[in-house]
DNA sequence: ATGAAAGCGCTAACAC
DNA sequence: GTGTTAGCGCTTTCAT
């Protein structure tokens, strides 16, 4: 490999100090036109490029930004974790996804001081955590939280309308003239506020308001929210013989696990029973039948996370400031999973 | 936020140097039972963490090695991500996804000498780059290329059996008694050996075998290989009424969209046509029907890839040694959207 | 407009 | 077994 070049070869090399070099690397004011023509020749020759390991270690950051995540199996955190390091980059950070394996252990354990340690900033996602597990000092740097978990000591947060968009996704289920609704993935209400009782809460809204009852056997509980998950609670429901004309999964990777066990069972999507996810998935565009779903406009969310957090980070203002708290917006993506009229121009 | 604790903070606090502090911190050999046991005490009380980015810079490493990807949107690149990382991490290291959409610009932008620097290993998949665009030596860091794109100046290159998988995939067909099998993404061999002209060599090789005559017009080349890609050129050659009762995909998510299309079209599979993918995505499991599909084994490709790229990193050997090059094995993974006997136990 | 000095936190090398 | 010295490449501070 090339001899690495150091700012001091340039320094030599055009005739100036280390100084004057890095002033003109870094488009600072100081440097006449004359010697910054020089320097920058002398760049060029050498082929000097910034050590961006001792810029940062001489400026106390690494200019890291951590994403805790359960796992990147799915399309969602994918996207998400694109989108963030696009944003990132444009500020000059870069993003480092952390796995926490959607455990309580895993997500403790990426909260370890030694783990942390290393990153400017953290875009959290708790899927197990309890509030009383941390506090937002505790953790050490800055901290936006993602999703629907509430934790303790202040975080900021940046939340998707989880029960504004069942209670979208419930009603037009009812719109369409279902009435015994199955919740795939449905959570009793015990007062934690997580993705599924927030989405389970919508969906026992959307039938109050209609003035349709709620029959109890059709709400059910998954470990999880992958294909698979989706597909064989359908099939427990089935198996117990309990009716329904309608499903409401929690998320599109389980509706399509949803929508095949309904096709091994022989019963028609919309005709029999009608079907609608959440999450927008760009997949659901695709499957057959096409999946009605939710979008919770993770675009914006992925914008209001990186600038959140990075106003945090460069005013090193994490401890200081009133925690913020930010609710999207979700709407209705109406496909053919559902008897409607024709979908909206998405 | 906490104030920061160094090694000489530790070191005050346990009344020795910093450098019994550093042994100690670092398992190193070369300190009394008694000294450690106090050392340790002092950087639990201090909740002292070492300084990442300090250890990096003093080693003349970032501890990160940059994925070149052409993008994170199907499952394809995430798994890999996540496999990758997870190895990387069990050797200290962690893995930076850069994007390069796909594109020449975007690849040559990736490869340039700032973007390079911070990484101490590169693992690149290149799509459109030309052997003649770079040279191993040109790029400065150790480098492991994945995929089939072959560039000059001796890389070292794992790839997955592209050839020998697509022929699986065919033969498959041909044996559930399809003779004229539409190729979505095929590409007219040019002596470029990127993913669509070696799956589709491999394409014609089973033909060949078979003593099957290939109609060229079903050979449908496509710009990039989405579900949306799949989706419009199927529909495509449906339009220009060519028969077919056979269609291998380039990719699993293209696949997707050729269902989807047959699906439209009222065209039944596998019993008016059968489909065969390419990639064994967790997906097509669930898929109406269940794809067909060739699985390439990309976890020991994973496994391999890092094994061979931290070497290099480590033994400082990225200009020295022989180049390597690694084919994986596929494997046809048989399910419902072709005609044959029952699925073999995966 | 330019330069000299100092030091960020860590560890290799060499004392003792 | 433990301490001292020196320096990685960069930028802040203060001179000039």
């Amino acid at each position: 490999m090339g001899v690495v070049v150091t700012m001091s070869d340039v320094a030599r090399e055009a005739g100036v100090s280390k100084m004057t070099v890095s002033n003109v690397v870094n488009g600072r004011a100081g440097a006449s036109r004359e010697t910054r023509a020089r320097v920058l020749a002398a760049v060029q020759r050498l082929g000097y490029v910034v050590n961006t390991t001792a810029r940062h270690f001489r400026a106390g950051r690494s200019g890291a930004i951590g994403l805790l995540v359960p796992h990147l199996d799915g399309p969602y955190y994918a996207h998400l974790t694109a989108r963030l390091d696009t944003l990132a980059r444009s500020r000059g950070y870069h993003v480092i996804v952390e796995r926490t394996g959607a455990s309580r252990e895993g997500e403790l354990a990426a909260l370890e001081p030694e783990r942390v340690r290393p990153y400017d900033g953290l875009v959290f996602s708790p899927v197990q955590l309890e509030p009383a597990d941390v506090t937002a000092a505790g953790v050490g740097v800055p901290t936006v939280l993602l999703g629907e978990r509430r934790l303790a000591g202040a975080f900021d947060h940046v939340m998707m309308d989880n029960i504004g968009g069942a209670e979208l996704a419930t009603a037009h289920l009812i719109e369409g003239g279902a009435r015994r609704i199955a919740l795939v993935g449905g959570r009793q209400d015990r007062g934690v506020d997580d993705m599924a009782t927030l989405r389970t809460r919508g969906y026992r809204q959307a039938h109050a308001r209609a003035g349709v009852a709620v029959d109890e056997r059709l709400v059910v509980d998954a470990d999880s929210f992958t294909t698979r998950d989706g597909y064989e609670v359908l099939m427990r429901l089935h198996g117990q013989g309990v009716p329904f004309d309608g499903v409401f999964v929690l998320t599109d990777a389980a509706a399509m696990g949803v929508l095949r066990a309904l096709a091994d069972l022989g019963r028609r999507v919309p005709e029999d029973v009608q079907v609608v996810g959440f999450d927008n998935d760009l997949e659901g565009e695709y499957l057959v039948p096409r999946l009605t779903t939710i979008d919770p406009d993770n675009d914006s969310m992925a914008v209001h996370i990186m600038e959140l957090l990075l106003e945090r980070v460069e005013k090193q203002a994490s401890g200081r400031g009133e925690a913020v708290e930010l609710v999207m917006t979700a709407r209705l993506v109406a496909r053919e999973s559902t008897r409607s009229p024709a979908a909206p121009p998405s």
